[in-house]
DNA sequence: CGCGGTGTTGAGACCTGTCAAGACGTGTGG
DNA sequence: CCACACGTCTTGACAGGTCTCAACACCGCG
C-alpha cells in the first residue's frame, strides 16, 4: 500500500503525476517480517531504506540495564528510515511490532530520484523534520506530563496519524501494542501502564479490548493529553 | 563566528572552499539578542533561518499548566532552525539562554544554495537528522533514566558538543543554565535539581559554580550516565 | 539599600516502581 | 482432545524517588 505513503505527502503538499512514478520507482523489492523482529540494528551500515507498506514498527533503544525505550512508533505509509539516507547508520533499532510489509528503497535511487526532482529531496527532508517535531512532542510527555496525561496524548497521536491512511473507523482503531510495549513508549512499567489504562476506561475516555483501542470521548481524550496537532503539520503549503 | 559553523560541518563530512564561501554567503544580516529572550514563536511564519554564532539558545515548548519543557539546547555554530526551511513554520519557541549573536539566513538563499550544491542539502538535511538523534536519546533519558542519570548524561552531551567548538577546557566548560532551566531539560523541579547536582558533586563527578561545569571524573559521569556519544554522529564520511 | 532572581534546606505528600502471586488465553505437543 | 507452557494481564502491599510547599540565604544590580 505505497498509498498511504503518498497520502501522507500529499497531505503537507502537491505531488505531481511523475513524481509520484518516481517515488513508486524507489522500490526495488518487498519484504515480509514477523512481528517482534528487530529489522534494522543500530550501527548496521545501510544502503537502502525501508517503506512501511502495512504493519506497525518502532524505533527502540536499548539500555544498559536491559530495558527498552520506544522513541517513535511508524504506521503504514511512513518512511521508516529515510534519515539513513543522510546518517549511514542507525544511533536506534528498528523493529516490528506486528508482522510487517516494507518495500525496499536503494539509496541510489533516492539520490538519483531528487537529483532529478529536487522538491522530492525537500519533501522528504520535510518527513525527517516531522519525525522530529514528533520526538519533541514526547520530551514534553515524558518530562512534563503524568501518566495519565502521556497516555492519552499518545492515544490521540495514533488516531490522527493512522487516519491519514484511512484505518480509523468511529474513533476506533486496531492497537497491537502490548501494556508492556506501551510502557516502553511512556516510560512506564507494565503494571503502571495496566492501571493507568483501567483509570482511562473508568473515566470514559478510552477502552482498549482485543488490540483495537475504542475512543469514548475524543474532546475529554484530548483535555487530559494536552493534544494538539499542531506538530504533525497537516497542512498542505508548497515545500 | 561561522568556523564552528563550518567545524560542525567538517567533522561529518567534507566541506570544499567552494561550498565554504557559499555558506559564509547565505548570511545576510547578524543580530544580537539578549538572555531569557522567545527569538522565534512558535506557529509563527518564516522565511528566514538563524545560524547560531554565539550564546546558548534552547528550544522551547510551553504547557498549558505554565511550565515549560525544554527539547533541546543549542551552542555557538548550529544552525537552530534551518528546519524551518521546509517546515515553514515550528511547532516550538526558540528562545535565548545566554546573550546571543546570530546570523540570518533567507530562505530562497538557501534554497540556491543547495540547488547548486545538492551536497550541502544533504548536509544540512543530516544535520537536522542529528538534532533528531538528540531528540531520540532525550527521550530516553527522561523515559528510562532517574534524575541523577539524566543530569550525568546531559552534561556528557554538553561537554561532547562544545568540545567541536573548542569551548571546552580540560573538562570545563562555561554552564549558563540557572537550576530552574536545568530542570526544564530534564523533567524535574528546581528543588530536585539542586538535590540532585549536589549528589554529582559528592560523588567527585561534576561540580556546577559560578556559571561554569566542572568535570572532575569523566568516566565515572559517562557511567552513571550510560553515556555514549554514538547518537552525535562524530564520524566524517561522504554523506 | 532594597529588591528580584537564584540557590538551599526541610517536612510531608503523592505518584510511580518493585516484587510477588495468580488469572486468563492461546498455541503446541502428546 | 486434553494438558501444559508461556506470554500477557491483573491485583495487592509496600518502597522509594520526585514533587510540593514553605522558609530562608545569597547575590548582583538598579
Amino acid at each position: 500500500m505505497i498509498e498511504a505513503h503518498l497520502k501522507k505527502l500529499r497531505i503537507r503538499d502537491d505531488v505531481s503525476p511523475e513524481e509520484e512514478s518516481a517515488i513508486r520507482a524507489l522500490v526495488s523489492e518487498v519484504r515480509e517480517y514477523r512481528p517482534d523482529k528487530v529489522v534494522i540494528r543500530r550501527g548496521q551500515e545501510l544502503n537502502e531504506s525501508i517503506l512501511l507498506l502495512d504493519g506497525w514498527m518502532a524505533r527502540t533503544k536499548d539500555l544498559s540495564d536491559g530495558g527498552r525505550q520506544i522513541s517513535e512508533l511508524q504506521f503504514s505509509g511512513d518512511f521508516t528510515d529515510i534519515h539513513a539516507f543522510t546518517l549511514k547508520k542507525l544511533d536506534h533499532n528498528i523493529a516490528t511490532i506486528t508482522p510487517c510489509r516494507v518495500a525496499i528503497v536503494p539509496h541510489e535511487r533516492v539520490r538519483a530520484t531528487i537529483d532529478r526532482f529536487p522538491h522530492l529531496g525537500r519533501l522528504y527532508w520535510l518527513m525527517t523534520n516531522i519525525d522530529a517535531a514528533i520526538h519533541r512532542e514526547w520530551t514534553v510527555s515524558l518530562g512534563r506530563r503524568s501518566a495519565l496525561g502521556r497516555m492519552a496524548h499518545l492515544f490521540c497521536e495514533i488516531r490522527e496519524r493512522l487516519q491519514i491512511s484511512g484505518l480509523v473507523e468511529n474513533d476506533s482503531y486496531e492497537f497491537p501494542l502490548t501494556q508492556q510495549e506501551l510502557g516502553e513508549c511512556l516510560g512506564l512499567t507494565a503494571v503502571h501502564v495496566n492501571r493507568t489504562l483501567q483509570e482511562l476506561r473508568k473515566r470514559k475516555l478510552i477502552e482498549v479490548e482485543n488490540r483495537r483501542a475504542r475512543i469514548l470521548d475524543l474532546p475529554g481524550l484530548k483535555f487530559v493529553g494536552d493534544f494538539d496537532p499542531y506538530y504533525l503539520y497537516l497542512e498542505k503549503r508548497p515545500r
